[in-house]
This record gives structure tokens, sequence and C-alpha cells, in this order.
DNA sequence: CGTGAAAACACTAATGC
DNA sequence: GCATTAGTGTTTTCACG
């Protein structure tokens, strides 16, 4: 798949604010509003752009509170790795979940209102997860950056 | 702040999708289009949307090589912690960064091509940062879960 | 890639429940 | 706080040059 600069450009407007109209698009990047708008398609259509969604403030929800849980599984048997994959897909409280290489098997990340939630969270949910050998979290003290842009 | 049964429906359907048509969320949520209307703007206003945004396929634009990246500090300064994160805030290929407690102090998400390009980002951009103590690598394997959705 | 025109939608406001 | 209606102005969308 080719880019030029002005889709690199084009992507990186949209994915830092999507709800401007194409018109202002058009001028930051010296095209007209149909060129614009069929570069948006395309990328589209490619699949590039996978959807627009909008972004919460989690403090305004009350789930300020993030952790990074680190998950050692007791086998690795294909079994088990299924199982538990399944079963954090069902938790809301993991925003993310990654198979990693490392000390750990899985590195997930966690949103919940406090300290209290989390223990509960933990107790009630994820331990009850079958296979689980280990856990080790580690709690954000401080969001240093945190975007949703891919740089291209 | 208060969310009743809708807010946190239609918080739900535009953290997914915040591309559909007033009419469609007005439909899905049994109410009027004005009073959803409305209510999106209160979610704005309030400050609870921060803002909307493109999801890009990381594959699509060759960068699928995720990286959690565990880093120490040779101390804890004020002045180093502050220049750190000061220098982090430059790198386009960290997504996110985290000041953690635990073995680490910082662990960050980085999007690469490959793991040529990613050690070139450690040579050139991320261990150039002074005051680095260790730094450790996990891979990510596969993705499980990764959703922008905080779920309230 | 640009122009121009029609269709769809966002937005505002007023009335009444 | 919501439904309905009506009206205006933008924006999206697309045929065509």
């Amino acid at each position: 798949m080719k880019f030029d600069e002005i889709d690199i450009k084009l992507l990186g407007l949209l994915q830092n604010d999507s709800k401007r109209t194409t018109k202002e698009y058009a001028l930051q990047l010296n095209l007209s509003v149909t060129a614009v708008y069929e570069r948006i398609k395309r990328l589209e259509k490619l699949g590039v752009i996978t959807n627009y969604v909008a972004l919460v403030d989690k403090k305004k929800v009350n789930k300020a509170f993030t952790v990074l849980c680190h998950v050692k599984l007791v086998q690795h048997i294909k079994e088990y790795v299924l199982q538990f994959e399944r079963e954090i897909l069902k938790l809301n409280e993991v925003a993310e979940c990654y198979h990693t290489s490392g000390d750990y098997d899985y590195i997930l990340k966690i949103y919940v209102a406090d300290m209290e939630e989390y223990r509960e969270f933990m107790i009630t949910k994820l331990t009850a997860i079958n296979h689980i050998g280990s856990t080790q979290s580690s709690f954000v003290i401080n969001e240093v950056k945190s975007t949703t842009e891919v740089f291209v």
C-alpha cells in the first residue's frame, strides 16, 4: 500500500480530530474538498481507517484509576491460552490485553474507579479465570503520554 | 457528575462508532433526534467526550510491531523525571507512556514496523535520553484485546 | 483533481406534553 | 426532560469536465 505525503498528513489530522469538515482539511492540505473527500473514502475503503470513535475523559466517568497488570499462566497449553483469552474479552474493565514475550505472558490495561474497585475486580473477575499462575500489578501514577495516533 | 442509563448507553455507542447520524442513535435509544442531540452536546460541553478521532489499522500503515517497554531511571530526582518525560513526548513511536509503581518506573507502548526499526529506535532515540538506568522490552505476540472504550 | 448542484444532515427554535 | 414540527445553513456526496 502506497501513501504519499498528503495521505500521511491527512491521517495525522484525522487521528487527532475527526469531527472537522472536509473543507477545513482541504484548506490545511491545499486541496479541493472533493480531493480530500476521495482520499478519505479511499483510506476507509482500504481499511487503513478502521473506524471513528469518541474519546472519553476517564476522570469524568470515574474510571481514572489505571492499572497495568502482568499475568503469568501456570502452563502454556493451547487450551489454557484460549480459555484465558476468551474470558479476558468478556471483562469490561480490561481495555487492552497483549500476549507478550518476556517475564510475563500477558500485559493488561485496566480502568477502574479506585483501589477498592480494583481489589474487587482482581478477586471476583481476574483471578477467577482458571490457569492463572501469578499476577503483578503496576499502578499508574501519572499518564505522561496517551495517544491513539499511529504515527505513519 | 450524574449519568443515567441512556447517557451510559450513548457513551458506549459513540465510543464504538462516532460517525453514525443522530437519527440512528435516537432509534437505538428510543429517543427523539433532538433529545439525543442535546445529550451529546451536554457530554461534549461537560468534557466527558474530549474529542473524536479516526482509528488506523497498524498493519495497513506498516507499524504492526508493538513493543511494551519497561524503563527504569538511574535515580528519581525531579530533574531527571521531568527531562525524561519531556523527551518521551517528542518521540512519535511512543503512543503511550505511564509512570507506574512496581519494579519499573515507566511502561511505554511503542509502534514500529519491525524488529530492525525497533533496534534503531532504541539506539538512536530511547537510550539517547539521559538518566535511563535500564530497559526491558516485551514484544507483543498477539493483540488479544484493544479498545479505546472506557466502560462506564 | 476541480466545479457545481442535489441530497442528507446538523443545528436552532418554538410549542406542548 | 422529551416529542414534534418546521425552518435554515452546512456538509456530504456524486456526476461531469
